[in-house]
DNA sequence: ATGACCTCTTGAATCGGTTCAAGCATACGC
DNA sequence: GCGTATGCTTGAACCGATTCAAGAGGTCAT
């Protein structure tokens, strides 16, 4: 009672007096050491019940807000949370959806240890390198969809476990958990060629920082991305086995955008001989693709195949439902949480297991194409 | 590269010597007081450039991780972070659609401002209290679903600012943003009664904690929830002035989940006068209800019409797309992190304005009804 | 040469707790 | 009555920075 009038005060007070009363004012108050005060708090049994109860008395008395975290944090060292980082805006966390299931996972593991959950991220790349400095966190997994390279460089300064979720990097001296994107994309490739398919067109996801457009073979060696790289490995590799020659399929590299996608479709459609089956990296890109291709009257999977990459939940409900390598993503959320609180100062890498999931948007190719 | 090679090592040690180097060491070994080399890192131009660039020299050859936040976390006093609060499990903010836009505009707002951003939840009541207490942020939303009381309590001790997302609280001392659930329920009853109907079902979201099942009058009176309950008495007190009694409106308390979703419908439509209308509290009830009237084959809004209410992305592409209440989710978000950083000591309260948005769920009773 | 005025730099205080070796009673066994 | 085990308390060190009044050294004008 005391305490809440004290607190009305407070915050009557505009603006002023703000948290003033320390453990030390409490114990003075109370007349006992501040070691004492400090243990009632956060090791009661270690206190003579008469002297706990005075402590809490006086501390109510006084309005003491209890133990503030940040002297704790400072005596303790560690914070108790996990950072995820990526170098996408922070709503990306919630709006993705690949992003959201895997902070499902994240989040899953973070509740069963008793973890926090810090998002870091920043519109621009000054403000994210000072928000990775600053956070207050045990640890960082960092998503790296956009800016790897630099994400990495930035919180390894830290000193700090991380592990980062894509294990393309050259880079093998750091923690990494991830996929194999080559094996996934052969999957693919193999499903529509067992299926008959022999004209194939490849929407793909960013290779390079800004770029756009079609891609020769050139330009996917010196991909920045990892990610995409492998996965138009994958493709060619497989489709080469059925003696689909890679020179032959036309590639595009979108933004991930309903906007580029409509462009890759232009360019992989336009060509003379209209692929019959057409590879997506990603279930975000074959989605778009879907809306347009239903939009134009063409019929999926009558007259063209697709197959999408990652297994997002909204795949199961395109229409029509999307053929897809599926990644296990809410588990690389837990394992990388598991990595971090569980940092034993070694390197830790793991390729978790993709799976070909076979909906209704692949089909063998129809007599008339 | 000093630095690099360091690091390497102290990590070699698989799990031994943390962090050594503090800013004391290194001002020592370059030769300053500590309060240059704090400059060198913080305020880089009070400092002169030879001596600045020895100490960043030291500072790499120690392997200074640099400034650790967690002192200038206790000098400085604010984290520049502000903690979303929630009685739900932390998976919650990434999986419920009314809780991701708000969490767009929470981000949003939060990346504009430059502010990090923490996630405060847990599975049981006694670690929601620990996490609060000891969240390292400068205030709290509180997103205050199904357990606002308790989480207004645990927050207020910590004696920052916070606002809670829901107005009904019977404690108007504390700041709030919210919208007028009343209006809102009123707005759908209005439609639907103006396009003709006059026997309603109800499918109500939480009143009180634990209950689910038929409600009646007393119960609603009663309830915890103030949402809840003022959205009911607005859908009667609307209905009422078009003549409908409300004593002969069957209304369901669902848990929001499928299931109990089931059971409301199946409450409601076994009278001997089937309803030809459901107001739905809460877009996700209407749309699981969408659902399991299209499995028995019942046709939206040829037989049935149904209202929704918050207005998430996904009831626009319902089948069929959801007539239901918009709230500005993310706009109320944002409000939130303003009012939180730019707090002043005082209470704020906000009202922010619902709207009907009309689409293909609702539409004229049919003759045959 | 003197004093005013700059630009850095220093040293100490401070932020708010936790922890631990050492001290002091009190009770217990003999 | 004495040594000893037991149970609370104490006081001081420490966590890792930032800040600020005061000082040091140098420049410039008179």
């Amino acid at each position: 009672m005391a305490a809440r009038k004290h607190g009305v005060l407070e915050t009557g007070k505009a603006g002023m007096a703000r948290d003033l009363v320390r453990l030390s004012d409490v114990a003075k108050a109370a007349g006992v050491s501040q070691g004492t005060a400090s243990n009632v708090f956060s090791r009661p049994d270690l206190v003579r019940p008469e002297v706990r109860e005075r402590v809490h008395k006086t501390a109510r008395e006084l309005g003491y807000a209890g133990p503030d975290p940040r002297g704790r944090l400072l005596r303790a060292g560690k914070s108790n949370a996990i950072g995820v980082a990526t170098a996408e805006p922070l709503s990306y966390f919630f709006e993705d959806p690949f992003a959201r299931v895997l902070m499902q996972g994240i989040s899953e593991a973070c509740d069963e240890r008793g973890a926090g959950l810090a998002l870091v991220s920043a519109r621009n790349s000054e403000r994210l390198a000072w928000n990775i400095q600053s956070a207050l966190v045990d640890g960082f997994v960092l998503l790296c969809i956009e800016n790897g390279e630099k994400l990495v460089e930035l919180t390894r300064e830290r000193q700090l476990p991380f592990v980062a979720l894509a294990l393309g990097k050259p880079d093998d001296t750091i923690s990494a958990i991830g996929v194999d994107d080559y094996a996934g994309a052969q999957m693919a490739a193999r499903h529509l060629a067992q299926l008959g398919h022999r004209r194939f067109g490849i929407l793909a996801i960013e290779f390079d920082e800004e770029h756009e457009g079609p891609v020769n073979g050139a330009a996917i060696a010196g991909a920045t991305y990892s990610t995409a790289r492998d996965r138009a490995y994958g493709y060619f590799e497989e489709l080469a086995l059925y003696g689909v020659d890679r020179e032959t399929i036309p590639i595009y590299e979108t933004r991930s955008t309903a906007d580029s996608v409509r462009r890759g479709l232009d360019h992989i459609l336009s060509g003379s001989e209209r692929p019959t089956a057409i590879l997506a990296m990603s279930d975000r890109v074959a989605m778009f693709a879907l809306e347009l291709l239903a939009e134009r009257g063409v019929s999926v999977p009558g007259d063209i195949s697709i197959a999408g990459f990652d297994g997002v939940p909204e795949a199961a409900t395109a229409n029509p439902p999307l053929t897809t390598v599926v990644q296990p993503i809410a588990e690389i959320g837990r394992r990388a949480v598991k990595t971090i609180l569980e940092h034993d100062g070694g390197v830790h890498r793991e390729s978790l297991p993709l799976e070909l999931l076979v909906r209704n948007s692949t089909a063998a190719p129809s007599a008339r194409s």
